[in-house]
RNA sequence: GCGCCUGUAGCUCAGCUGGAUAGAGCAACGGACUUCUAAUCCGUAGGUCACAGGUUCGAAUCCUGUCAGGCGUACCA
């Protein structure tokens, strides 16, 4: 609706300026539509005539009348077309203009809020990337629903997606993590040994060491240390991945490729970066390190991708890891990391933008942390002791849907509060259930209607003319924001949106719920009502789809 | 010290990249179940948009400064 009151005032501004009553600008002024607060104001505003004013040297309310003078309202949509204020044009919409709404989303069924915006372009999200080193933990379970998401609407604003996950399986970690379960095999067959504080603490080591040993732990322990310890690493590192993938899975997150960054030393690839690094002037050799020139591309400081000791730098192989993205042909590369990086996004940038990449072609999503709360209560998280916050224990007891919907309502840069009190609380304080009850209402009705041998369902013009009730063109309205509001999350990378607008379409309908029945005598207002409620149930299930929340026919 | 993020109702947060009289939920108070699910709805009350300047027809939104909080500032990952 929105777009085509945009093409009405864009047309208008046109004839203006060809018929010499305004004269032409240089730079065309984007045409900005506005729902305004106030229904006084009609269902939609332009601003236009006062941003044109300074440049046309003329009264904004005369402007106006000679755009609205130039308007073709070619698809009947307006009863009015107002100036009011300084220069508003308000447009007051035909109630029955509304129902093309209705039909729109008839059509599209699941499609409807997809759009062309991406044009095929091919788009890469990369998200938890959490070490395996440990099980996942509630921060996780924010990135992966965030990644996941954003996945999710870009991919139905016609880009394609692919979601990658980044394995640290290389480096100092990798062998800490060795160690640690090397140190606890030994303590599980008897000998004493000191644990350090740098090894990891957690439980899950133990039950690593114990599985080792009933496997053949023993025969480990007649190996040269060194070599047990890689055995070790090895052993852990795939157990706890594939805990990880277990625990995505059952999160409802699917990644297309997990890439390994042992993968890129294996190929040579980092050696590689670096070399063509060095050829192009961009790294010097400094205290016996070799650093990168960051700061020529914006970087506060310059770089070591290698050390003293010869080894290479965790940025080493991210250079390579990037270099590799783009070289598979994305048009663009999206990171999702936890906030605590944030001080390596200008590196990154740099790195990138040093091998020839624009960089607005790479963005990170930088998502705060999450607070654990009981009833209130931050929930005590030692990682000195070990003791996580698991992901797997969150979605074990507030649910799959519960747990994607609240990392999904707030804004990825603001801290979240997560209690799981108020996660299994099914009231109005826990939206999850209150968008899910819109869809399983309609179910509802609609299972009723069938036992009433109202069969029919499809689009009946004539039955939707019959709704004309504020309470049905206020719904209808929600529902004409839903591709717009799918739009402007795809290009903020920002999903919480969909959460809002969901929230704010169930609101709605929950009020129109206890105003008004559908199913009534009138059998022609019935099957007008069903086309309505129809479309609501269809707007809610493409929504929630986004977030990856499912939407329940009975709760 | 420097950098990034945040500051909006008692609490938790939106605010459509500058629009008209500032928006929800929770908490408080008062109402609505013989109906298609009350996991719901209706109403009342609640504000110096941290503070001070600036930009302009117009600022919660943009710019500068101040204050407060979080995070970062490795030849760790």
């Amino acid at each position: 609706m929105k777009e085509q009151i945009i093409r009405v005032v864009s047309g208008a501004l046109d004839r203006a300026q060809a018929s010499a009553e305004l004269r032409p600008a240089a730079v065309r002024p984007r045409i900005v539509v506005e729902e305004p607060r106030a229904d006084a104001h009609g269902d939609f505003s332009t601003n236009l005539a006062m941003v044109l004013a300074s440049k046309q040297k003329m009264a904004p309310r005369k402007i106006a009348e000679i755009l609205i003078a130039h308007m073709h309202d070619t698809d009947g949509l307006f009863a009015d077309v107002a100036i009011a204020g300084p220069g508003f044009i308000n447009f007051f919409v035909r109630p029955a203009a509304w129902h093309t709404v209705l039909k729109r989303i008839h059509e599209h069924g699941p499609r409807y809020g997809a759009s062309e915006m991406g044009r095929g372009r091919k788009i890469q999200v990369e998200f938890v990337s959490s070490n395996p080193t440990g099980p996942l933990h509630v921060g996780h379970g924010r990135g992966a629903a965030v990644g996941d998401s954003v996945a999710r609407i870009l991919s139905c604003c016609g880009y394609m997606v692919q979601r990658e996950y980044y394995i640290n399986d290389s480096g100092r970690q990798i062998e800490t993590l060795g160690r640690s379960v090397y140190l606890r095999l030994q303590e599980h067959l008897g000998q004493r040994v000191e644990f350090p504080s740098t090894c990891y603490q957690g439980d899950y080591i133990r039950e690593l060491a114990r599985e080792m040993a009933a496997d053949d732990g023993r025969h480990l322990m007649e190996l040269p240390p060194e070599e047990a310890v890689a055995r070790c690493a090895r052993y852990a590192c795939e157990k706890i991945l594939a805990g990880i993938r277990r625990d995505l899975a059952s999160f409802g997150v699917a990644f297309d490729r997990w890439f390994s960054e042992q993968s890129l030393y294996d190929s040579g690839r980092v050696a590689q970066t670096i070399e063509a690094f060095r050829d192009r002037g961009l790294v010097y050799e400094n205290d016996g390190a070799l650093w990168f020139k960051s700061t020529a591309f914006g970087d506060e400081k310059d770089r070591v991708v290698v050390r003293k000791n010869g080894q290479t730098t965790y940025f080493a192989s991210d250079i390579a890891y990037h270099q590799e993205k783009f070289e598979r042909g994305f048009d663009r590369v999206i990171d999702v990391w936890g906030a605590d990086h944030h001080g390596y996004i200008a590196r990154m940038t740099a790195a990138i933008e040093a091998g020839g990449i624009a960089r607005d072609r790479f963005s990170v999503i930088l998502v705060q942390l999450v607070n654990l709360l009981r009833a209130g209560q931050p929930v005590a998280m030692s990682t000195r002791a070990g003791e996580f916050d698991r992901l797997s224990d969150v979605i074990g007891e507030v649910g799959r849907d519960a747990a994607r919907f609240i990392f999904l309502s707030r804004h990825h840069d603001s801290t979240l509060d997560f209690d799981l009190e108020l996660a299994k609380q099914k009231t109005n304080d826990n939206p999850v259930y209150y968008v899910q009850y819109v869809h399983a209402r309609i179910a509802s009705i609609l299972r009723k209607a069938r036992r009433q041998g109202i069969d029919r369902t499809d689009w009946d013009e004539q039955a939707v003319a019959c709704l004309t009730a504020p309470e049905e063109t206020t719904l209808i309205k929600a529902m004409a924001r839903y591709p717009e509001t799918v739009q402007t999350s795809a290009e903020l990378l920002e999903p919480h949106r969909i959460s809002y607008f969901l929230m704010d379409l169930a609101a709605i309908f929950h009020a129109y719920y206890n105003r008004h029945r559908v199913l009534v005598a009138d059998p022609q207002l019935s099957r007008g009502r069903l086309c309505l409620v129809l479309a609501v149930q269809q707007v809610i299930r493409n929504g929630l789809a986004l977030l990856g929340v499912t939407a329940p026919e009975k709760m």
